[in-house]
DNA sequence: GCGGACTGCTTACCT
DNA sequence: ACAGGTAAGCAGTCCGCG
């Protein structure tokens, strides 16, 4: 085990005056606690010589003792400990220019924050061979990288062409924030557990069941070395426990002289009234700020609740400085944009007499950071289209408190009905605390799932909790792989010099603007079919990646001989010589995933509390390896190397070319398929059996059996079918009556056909259901016809993508209608839902809480019913005309 | 000056 | 700031039309 240097430095957060505060505890376990006499120290949390078990939940840079602070949390005294790298690591990037010609720069050699040279060697991927480099060392990482003019990674390749000519100079490795540099280099796996012994941080290894470690060798016993190494090393990351997080909830209600108008963060000019703290220990507290002429209120809070009154903003604040001060972890919503930034910039507010130190909040450009705990903001993370999607199954739309709320824990805001300034103290208080209620219980439901994810995602990416929730995917993936570069000694290519090499496709997309050509979807058989069985490549692209050896080192690699292994349809070749990290471990994560964590979720013979971890980092898996492909065709992405993307969807169509292929000679009828899955129409156990068997052989690919319908039933349309499975339920895929834009009026209508579908058994029993449809086709269009409706029922929900003044090019309907919505006074955003009615005067739609039944253009809405019925009666051979007894000529007309 | 054919924009969805 | 493919509706444009 490795122990690593540091400086020790004082101790223990500590509050004089003006905030009083009991005295902290002393935990047994810490042996020296020096307290800090100088006053900017008072509020910093410090150093123990020695700390038990601790979870690395973060890493920052302090620039004043110009170190990467760790921040541990220790579970049992529920509190965070800072620990500092010492002087044995440095800031640094590298460069092709020897130490010798380097020297000749003056800009570097006279740059106050310039150390000095190490020659070093490294693998270059791109050139596949090693490479002389000059390490630049720095004493801070402002001097590699800083925003003043002059920084070392701009000075090189700007002033060394003035000395010498034209030669090409470069440097690498010169985006890496420090504090992620240091951990990659000190090999450190933020979200694991390490203690301090004499002032140096030793990672601790947790108990580890024997039987896990051979159980998941026995089942990966048949894949390379490499690749079992990798799995073994993801599964000690992802094993290890997990703490109860200590943590609180805010939430702050701020004066607004305009009802309609939220104060700005950037100015705070009004005084914060109200906040809520709710603490995963149990404490609820309100605080309020005594105002003149504001009623008390009848509304009656929970008795556990504590009010507190105070006479001064300050007061107020102080004490809710005092919880993020104390708190290790804090979760807002919003809290990097409002919440923290508004505390934050109303402290600097001279009349209220803050010191600097007194103040927990860091606020940045874009976050506000604790300078003692950790702020997660729940806003950004679940704004996360990846874990919207993948983690969430897209079981929320809208990110806001209330929807998500809604969606994930069933509470919803407080509906107020007067404007802030009118409410009661316990009116203003219940809003305000059921507001953080929400966010709390956004993090507790279902076991802490969130905090878990949160903490597994840490792990797997390599980055600090904070970083982790506000950053996407992307990141995520290239900080794992920066790490395993560092691991091997492998340069990190720069994003221009991969692009330059490897920047071209050669497939054309279907899609105007597109970059390469992406998956196949198989023409559908229009009707109803009985007995489909659906079967699907599990994780098709993850797969992929790893059995073909995809990553930008393999493809179109340097090699001549490599030049015949061609990717089908491209003229692409893939390395035969060298592995790609990508592949590695993209395919160890696959495998893992596929192999260990998601059949263990649902194992019955495992505890509930296991199942529910086991889920959890199923999940966070998922998460990463559906966007393992995509990161590849991402402009942002740092590898971003598009003929991995292109060869990756390639051999996806043709892996499902030559299934399909393979099916018919089975004699199997392939009625669907979509990317990475098939449709087949009653095919015998054998025949599946076979397909599978063939997939494994020939493509090296799992093809299981994913699902089987009753019947399912089909349009021309794709991505549009619906399936009913043998119980009687209804997957519905892509059909407009289960879009959420869609009236529920709509809506209504068309659940009800779903639901007689369901009840369909045989064949047989199709000519009574295609009656009664009728009849619910017929019946909605006459309440149409007679008006039998409330606007309510027939509101489009449409989110608005740009704010309203952005849309340029054309105003859709939604966008109209948000206007009018502005022309009224109200607050309009991105990301809100606008509620619309189509009506028959000229803009044709209206605000939905702006319209009378008389006015609504009903012939837009039969319209509507008929599209939305079309995609189900067309293969059910009824048309929607002769249903409601209209005839070509009535159309005409 | 109007309608049809067309393209492009936008949203929501599928994998 | 993961990708491409598909459906649907509407907005805007162009062209023909005595």
């Amino acid at each position: 085990m490795k122990e690593l240097n540091k400086m020790a430095v004082a101790s223990f957060q500590v509050f004089l005056s003006p905030v009083k505060r009991e005295e902290v505890e002393e935990t047994p376990f810490l042996s020296s606690i020096k307290l800090s006499s100088k006053s900017k120290a008072n509020f910093r949390p410090v150093v123990p010589q020695n700390l038990s078990s601790s979870y690395f939940v973060s890493a920052t840079y302090d620039g004043e003792k110009r170190a990467v602070c760790i921040k541990l949390y220790e579970p049992k005294s529920a509190k965070i400990y800072f620990w500092y790298s010492g002087t044995e690591h440095r800031p640094y990037c590298l460069s092709n220019l020897p130490p010798q010609e380097l020297e000749k720069l003056d800009r570097l050699m006279s740059h106050p924050g310039f150390d000095h040279f190490e020659t070093v060697r490294r693998y270059d991927l791109l050139l596949d061979r090693e490479v002389n480099l000059t390490k630049v060392v720095a004493k801070d990482p402002l001097a590699i990288g800083g925003r003043a003019k002059g920084c070392i990674r701009d000075v090189i390749p700007e002033d060394y062409p003035k000395v010498a000519g034209n030669q090409k100079v470069k440097v690498w490795e010169a985006f890496i924030k420090y504090y992620q540099c240091y951990i990659y280099d000190q090999d450190l796996a933020p979200g694991m557990i390490y203690r301090v012994a004499n002032g140096g941080l030793v990672p601790v290894e947790y108990e580890r069941s024997e039987d896990v470690v051979n159980e998941i060798r026995q089942l990966f016993q048949n894949e390379s070395k490499e690749l079992l190494h990798h799995i073994e090393n993801w599964a000690r990351l992802l094993e290890c426990p997990v703490p109860d997080f200590r943590r609180v909830a805010l939430d702050i209600e701020v004066f607004s002289p305009v009802a309609t108008r939220v104060p700005d963060p950037a100015e705070a000019a009004y005084p914060v009234i109200c906040a809520s703290l709710l603490g995963s220990d149990g404490r609820k507290r309100v605080l309020l700020l005594k105002r003149e002429g504001v009623e008390y209120g009848a509304e009656k809070l929970p008795p556990d609740v504590k009010i507190e009154f105070y006479n001064s903003e300050r007061e107020l604040l102080l004490k809710v400085f005092e919880a993020l001060w104390d708190y290790p972890f804090v979760i807002t919503f919003n809290g990097d944009d409002f919440d923290l930034r508004y505390l934050w910039r109303r402290a600097q507010n001279p009349e209220l007499n803050f010191r600097r130190s007194e103040v927990p909040i860091e606020a940045g450009r874009r976050v506000c950071l604790l300078a003692h705990g950790i702020h997660l903001d729940l806003y950004k993370f679940f704004f996360n289209r990846s874990i919207q999607v993948y983690a969430f199954s897209q079981k929320y739309r809208g990110v806001t408190l209330d929807e998500l709320g809604e969606a994930l824990i069933g509470k919803t805001k407080i509906e107020l009905k007067k404007t802030f300034q009118e409410l009661t103290y316990t009116e203003l208080a219940q809003y305000c605390l059921r507001d953080a209620e929400i966010t709390l219980g956004l993090t507790t439901f279902d076991n802490d799932l969130v905090m878990k994810l949160i903490l597994a995602l840490t792990r797997i990416s390599r980055m600090p909790m904070e970083d982790v929730t506000r950053q996407g995917v992307s990141r995520w993936i290239k900080s794992f792989l920066q790490y395993e570069h560092r691991r091997r000694n492998m340069l990190i290519p720069n994003a221009e010099d991969i692009l330059a090499l490897k920047g071209r496709t050669t497939t054309k997309a279907i899609i105007k603007g597109k970059k390469y050509k992406g998956a196949i979807v198989v023409e559908p058989k229009p009707g109803v079919h009985f007995n489909v069985a659906v079967m699907d490549f599990s994780s098709l692209y993850p797969s992929i990646i790893k059995v073909h050896n995809l990553g930008y080192q393999t493809i179109l690699c340097p090699h001549q001989e490599c030049k015949v292994n061609k990717v089908p349809e491209t003229d692409n070749w893939v390395c035969t010589k060298r592995k790609a990290l990508e592949s590695l471990l993209i395919g160890s994560l696959r495998d893992l995933r596929v192999e260990w964590y998601k059949p263990r979720s649902r194992d019955e013979t495992l505890s509930s509390e296991m199942r529910s971890w086991y889920n959890v980092i199923q999940s966070a898996l998922k998460v990463i390896l559906n966007a393992s492909y995509g990161v590849f065709g991402a402009e942002a992405f740092d590898l971003y190397c598009p003929p991995v993307a292109e060869a990756t969807a390639a051999i996806g169509r043709h892996a499902i070319t030559q299934t399909i292929k393979s099916a018919q000679e089975l004699g199997i009828n392939v009625i669907y398929g979509d990317t990475d899955s098939i449709f087949l129409r009653s095919p015998s156990p054998e025949q599946v059996d076979s397909l599978m068997k063939w997939s494994e052989r020939d493509l090296g690919m799992d093809l299981d059996l994913d699902k089987a319908y009753r019947y399912s039933v089909f349009s021309s349309r794709k991505k549009n079918y619906l399936g009913v499975f043998p119980d009687g339920s209804v997957d519905i895929k892509g059909l407009t009556g289960k879009k959420s834009h869609v009236p529920v009026f709509l809506k209504k209508a068309f659940l009800e056909m779903v639901n007689r579908l369901g009840k369909v058994e045989s064949p047989a029993e199709f000519q009574e259901a295609k009656r009664e449809i009728q009849r619910i086709v017929r019946d909605y269009y006459l309440k149409l016809k007679r008006r039998e409706f409330e606007p309510e029922e027939l509101a489009f929900e449409v989110v608005l993508g740009k704010m309203p003044g952005g849309y340029v090019k054309t105003t859709p309907q939604h966008v109209k209608a948000a206007r009018l919505l502005q022309d009224k006074g109200k607050d309009i955003k991105v990301g809100d839902s606008i509620r619309f009615v189509k009506v028959v005067k000229d803009p044709h739609v209206k605000p939905v809480d702006l319209v009378s039944k008389s006015e609504v253009d009903v012939d837009k809405y039969i319209a509507y019913l008929q599209s939305t019925f079309d995609q189900v009666l067309d293969a059910l051979g009824l048309n929607f005309d002769e249903i409601i007894g209209r005839t070509s000529l009535d159309r005409f007309m």
